[in-house]
DNA sequence: CCCCGCTATTTGTCAAACAAATTAACAATA
DNA sequence: TATTGTTAATTTGTTTGACAAATAGCGGGG
């Protein structure tokens, strides 16, 4: 493992992109260690607290792991999908936040996204993937009187639906679908008392997905995200007239 | 602005995620100045160089950025959508390399959402997105015998029809399929001299996107996409065969 | 008005010291 | 022999203090 000398100009940054490379080319394994912080301040010509704040760098972004003691160090993560997703869902929430991106915008991506995760479930479900939906399903029926578990097997259902596809790239972009826009789907489930619509909107989902039957599963897909935005801007209407 | 004090456990990440929790609850906006370094060591009851650590975990996630001077500080980064892209491309292609993710997946989920994207596009297209898709294309056209900026220009014009779909979360997401795509369609590229295919199937692309029809975009991208499989299923088979 | 020098401010980096967590090795005991 | 307890060594985690680098603003001179 080679380090070249760094020039004078943001050293930590510079310091994290090599490792970073060095990670992202297979010079260092996943759960492979690298050297002690004091063999890298040496081999970058560096102090030691610019190696930490180099190696704080790769770890906001997951790529490593530190541990005290004799047999500790700095490890390089296994990549791990949910942790992507979840880091891709908090930034997609960020982008609405300040913004950046319209709920309207999310809820046209949803429909189209969700309409195609529920095709390829139609096509590729397994067992295991049905006792899911089931299972997310029943917690919803169970919970329907207490919005914030209700909220949750929500999520879950969506979730399974997802898994369902069978794809793991769409599992980690539906992230910045599903539970990205969790926080606008838990203030209408707070909100608005239809519960009982959603459970009966999810049924003929998965019935369509039990019987393999693509179209009927789009479709419920677009009814279901048509009721999610019909709330959505019915909140906005309210919020609007409640400033006005 | 108010910071709890903190336990005793990984400091730096604990202030770094109270600091993310402000910008993303929007208590400091963006392009807003935090306090000091010495100012946030005071307030958290901690070291300034404890602080440091946890803006770098900040400044990798691209939240903040730091100037020196009189007027510099920690200011509070505006979301860029091209630059969570960017990094969600990365972690898609570290996925790839580290088989987690497989280019079959990637192939079916480009398959599948580039056709949403062209449905889109024929629906909401502009006039400048043609401009874009046309221009693109031109380069094409103009670097057929020079792969690395051919692939370039097939990058570019991949990303004017996402551009044309008209939203910002796929424009995202997007950015995992094509962008994260690219070390494997520049394989191709430089390993097949079909790049006239490529170029006339843009073609039929960019004249279904020009006159409206949904289902015509579509069917291109189904062309385009099986072109590009079978290219990369090619190419498996010649590797293979060349280490047997 | 423009240019230059100086000062103050803030981040950037380094050095040194000590604390905390952890593992491995060794000793004692049953 | 197996188990438990203790100690030393190792590595990361944090603090203190000092100085360097970059920068903006202000004042003075041409």
């Amino acid at each position: 493992m080679e380090f070249s000398p760094v020039s004078q100009q943001d050293l930590p940054r510079q310091i994290a992109d090599q490792i970073r490379q060095a990670i992202t080319e297979g010079s260092i394994g996943a759960d492979e260690r690298l050297p002690t912080e004091e063999e890298l301040a040496k081999r970058f010509g560096v102090s030691r607290p610019t190696i930490r704040e180099a190696l704080k760098r790769l770890a906001a972004q997951n790529l490593i792991r530190s541990k005290r003691g004799p047999s500790g160090g700095t490890f390089v993560n296994r990549p791990d999908l949910v942790e992507l997703g979840e880091e891709l869902a908090s930034s997609t929430r960020l982008l609405v936040g300040l913004n950046s991106l319209s709920p309207e915008e999310m809820i046209q991506c949803r429909l189209e996204m969700e309409q195609l995760c529920a095709g390829l479930a139609a096509r590729n479900r397994a067992e295991a993937d049905l006792s899911a939906l089931e299972s997310a399903l029943a917690q919803q029926r169970r919970f329907i009187d207490q919005p914030e578990q209700f909220c949750r097997a929500d999520v879950c259902f969506h979730r399974a639906l997802v898994d369902a596809s069978g794809n793991a790239l769409l599992k980690l972009l539906m992230f910045a679908v599903i539970e990205g826009l969790q926080p606008v789907s838990n203030m209408i489930v707070f909100r608005y008392p239809e519960r009982d619509l959603i459970i009966s909107q999810h049924e003929a989902l998965l019935s369509a997905i039990r019987a393999g039957d693509e179209t009927a599963a789009r479709e419920q897909i677009v009814r279901q995200v048509e009721t999610l935005a019909a709330q959505m801007r019915r909140a906005q209407d309210e919020s609007r007239r409640s400033r006005a």
